[in-house]
RNA sequence: GGCGCGAUAGCUCAGCUGGUUAGAGCGUGCGAUUCAUAAUCGCAAGGUCGGGAGUUCAAGUCUCCCUCGCGCUACCA
């Protein structure tokens, strides 16, 4: 193990709240592994931010007709607060546009520039000539062309989800000024990933960089290798590390032609990780550097499968590009988590809300940690469901973990005046984890030890799920050795033996009162006090407690007394799963309604043109004779068209509605006097004209049944 | 179409470099039990390991082909 430990989460960006899929895709499993670091007494500090910058958020400001400023305050309010009452413990939530960070990004830059790292490129970008200014890819509207949305960005469309370029985008519309923007020439710095490429391959898939040892590949997902190995097999590409922006941070203005660039998000945002440990330092007054230069730490990522190359690929380039940094040792992508049979999504409000959960189901939080936990997308895509969240709580926390504790307690104030026993060390009893041979207590802690360690090993590699589930094997042999015990008969007949199987019992709960701290830590301090035992603080306890275990001393000393019980969980009726799908479902009728009446998205009418724009168009009908699918293509079929005095090939993207042999014989229209474009390597003579629904479904437009072909339409 | 990841009991998932009758949790059935939030404990049923072919003494595990899901990527005149 490294002396010290760098974690990070991803950067939430500063434009909405956080919701479940956040949650269980970085922040939760960061949370369990550093508080983990802790009870094993390592050297850890724990950092993550908002992310506040980039055109997103202008344009939200712009909508709401406020500055981003006031947007990223907002949310970095809510963000902040947020991982506090879901018990998220960072030791810095920073942010973005604070000075030291601008400092911080732009010396990395400089320093980038100065090697030589970056080449000049000039490119064309579409430009607004109203106001002055080149367009960030958010700037632009315009019609989608994958589901005709009329409002789709540059950069991706909202609606149907579809990654954009923008000139993708048909009639592209300025959000400035509403005008139609121009292309215009401009030059921006890009990093040569392409000269990182051969270290990046090697390092990924040996862990090895100039002959060191760096970590250990096969401790790596197997999806993050595959994603980065799939990106670098396509050859990494240049690439752009400034755009033409006005929220962000400046290119170091003594470079020539900084005037009006800014850095590109993702040179901002990784060093943002930086940043907040410099200023993590500052306010501990410590040194931020060993943390992040000194080869003795592990530098951790924890993301969603939506950052892999950026974290696995780009940003260790940047970092070996300055010098002098560590690469991380591991980058722990979770996969993604869906809701009740869907995709998360913030524009549909298809989402639990954190923020939410916590108003409507106050000193609950660990419910929903515990939940998330089991259906954590470890290895791959996982679900959410209320139903599933109320079976968890009802069946596992309450009935096996919070019932334990609440037997133990009663029957220790029941028995013992609420007074830990004292007992006979050579004492036996049942084991709780197996019920054959007797034994005595040292041989019950080895047990637990062992079950610790077992625990210890999967946190360290990252399978939480199946942590968690150790954890609750420990509170299943505490049930067990009850049961087998039967600790409320032999009262009358043996009690020297109760004694020792209820101060085992209190061990158990007193260890799982450490044990569960990583992932509950709400219900470990309820737990803690239940026993008048002091709060975890980060100490090494789990170190300690394991030493104890080895050195057969138990862990509660006999005498010690207890408090009051209390459930440590309830049970969630059915009403209020009820209410919580009613809510998910209020939502959906509420998008449907969206889509259904007002807002169906109608395209907006083209500029008036005159009746001899009309006539240019020679449309005509004809009849498909053949199709087949383009080799290669996702989208195109290749028809033959017969349109009476001829025949004509044509390409037509309408290979995902219609197979081949559904669409011979069919009597279509088709503009043919359009200029011939060669596509996938075969040239098409005209178009067939389709009608489009605003979920991009296609129709064809025909004449009626028999009508001769190469008649004009108009 | 290309590339990556996945497909194992009703549900959610483990199964490392191929090796005896394929595992866990939840759910289901039966039994035991009452200290406990009708909780607990035990036992049992349940799988042609997505489909097909191959390599091997031996394949859930390796190779090839196919199907489906998720993601990235090229093509929509």
């Amino acid at each position: 193990m490294k002396k010290r430990y760098l974690v990070t989460a991803a950067l939430p960006y500063a434009n909405g709240p956080l919701h479940i899929g956040h949650l269980a895709g970085a922040y939760l499993p960061a949370d369990i592994y550093v508080r983990y670091l802790r009870l094993m007494g390592k050297d850890v500090v724990f950092v993550c931010g908002s992310d506040e910058h980039g055109a997103a958020i202008t344009v939200k400001a712009r909508k709401e007709n406020t500055t981003p400023r006031a947007i990223v305050d907002r949310y970095h309010e809510i963000l902040k607060s947020t991982f506090e009452k879901i018990g998220i413990n960072f030791d810095i939530y920073h942010r973005t546009s604070e000075p030291i960070h601008h400092e911080t990004s732009q010396n990395f830059f400089r320093k980038l520039y100065d090697s030589q790292e970056f080449i000049e490129e000039t490119t064309e970008q579409y430009y607004d000539e109203s106001v002055g200014q080149f367009l960030a890819d958010r700037y632009i509207t315009g019609i989608c062309p994958v589901c005709a949305n009329p409002d789709a960005y540059g950069d991706q469309c909202e609606k149907c989800g579809s990654t954009l370029n923008p000139t993708d985008l048909k009639e592209p519309k300025s959000m400035l000024s509403g005008s139609v923007p121009v292309k215009r020439p401009t030059t921006h710095w890009f990093l040569r990933l392409d000269q990182h490429e051969a270290w990046l391959r090697e390092w990924i898939n040996t862990g090895k960089l100039n002959g060191i040892q760096l970590h250990d590949p096969a401790k790596w997902k197997n999806h993050v290798v595959g994603q980065c190995n799939s990106w670098l097999d396509q050859g990494l590409q240049p690439r752009a590390m400034t755009r033409d922006l006005d929220w962000g941070v400046d290119v170091p203005s003594e470079i020539p032609g900084s005037e009006g660039k800014k850095l590109y998000v993702w040179l901002d945002a990784p060093i943002g990780y930086i940043s907040a440990t410099r200023q993590w330092a500052i306010d501990q007054g410590k040194d931020w550097e060993p943390y992040w230069k000194d080869e003795d730490t592990a530098l951790i990522h924890f993301i969603g499968k939506d950052n892999i190359v950026f974290h696995c690929l780009i940003f260790p380039a940047i970092l070996k590009a300055h010098g002098g940094y560590v690469l991380p040792v591991n980058v722990p992508a979770n996969q993604f988590l869906n809701l009740e049979g869907r995709k998360l999504s913030t524009s549909k409000n298809w989402a639990v809300w954190v923020h939410e959960y916590c108003e409507e189901f106050q000193g609950q939080e660990d419910v929903l940690r515990y939940n998330m936990i089991r259906k954590m997308p470890e290895q791959s895509d996982s679900e959410f469901t209320w139903k599933g969240f109320q079976e968890t709580n009802n069946n596992e926390l309450v009935n096996n973990l919070a019932n334990f504790v609440n037997r133990v307690m009663v029957l220790t104030h029941k028995y013992y005046e609420g007074k830990v026993p004292e007992f006979n060390a050579a004492q036996t009893f049942k084991s709780g984890w197996t019920n054959e041979k007797p034994v005595i207590q040292a041989d019950e802690l080895k047990s637990m030890k062992e079950k610790l360690e077992e625990m210890s090993a999967k946190i360290e590699s990252f399978n939480l799920r199946e942590a968690l589930m150790h954890v609750m094997e420990i509170s299943s042999a505490g049930n067990a050795l009850l049961q087998f015990n039967e600790p409320w008969k032999t009262i009358k007949t043996d009690p020297e033996q109760v004694k020792a199987v209820m101060n085992m019992a209190l061990q158990v709960v007193a260890t799982l009162s450490i044990a569960l701290y990583p992932f509950l830590p709400f219900s470990s301090g309820r737990l803690r006090k239940m026993l008048l035992l002091p709060a975890i603080e980060d100490q090494g306890e789990l170190d300690h407690l394991l030493k104890s275990l080895s050195a057969n001393e138990p862990i509660l000393a006999a005498g010690h007394e207890i408090g009051e019980a209390s459930h440590l969980f309830s049970r969630i009726p059915d009403e209020v799963i009820d209410q919580q799908i009613a809510k998910l479902q209020a939502t959906d009728v509420a998008n449907k309604q969206d889509s259904g009446d007002k807002q169906i998205n109608y395209q907006p009418m083209k500029e008036t043109i005159q009746f001899d724009d009309f006539m240019k168009m020679d449309i005509r009908t004809g009849t498909i004779l053949e199709a087949e699918k383009v080799e290669k293509s996702k989208k195109l079929l290749k028809l033959k068209v017969d349109l009476g005095f001829e025949q004509r090939t044509i390409l037509s993207g309408i290979a995902e509605f219609f197979q081949p042999e559904e669409v011979i014989g069919k009597e279509v229209v088709v503009l043919a006097n359009l200029a011939p474009r060669v596509m996938m390597g075969t040239e098409s003579q005209g178009m067939i004209l389709m009608a489009e629904d605003p979920d991009g479904k296609l129709c064809f437009v025909s004449p009626d049944k028999g009508w001769p072909g190469g008649m004009g339409v108009r």
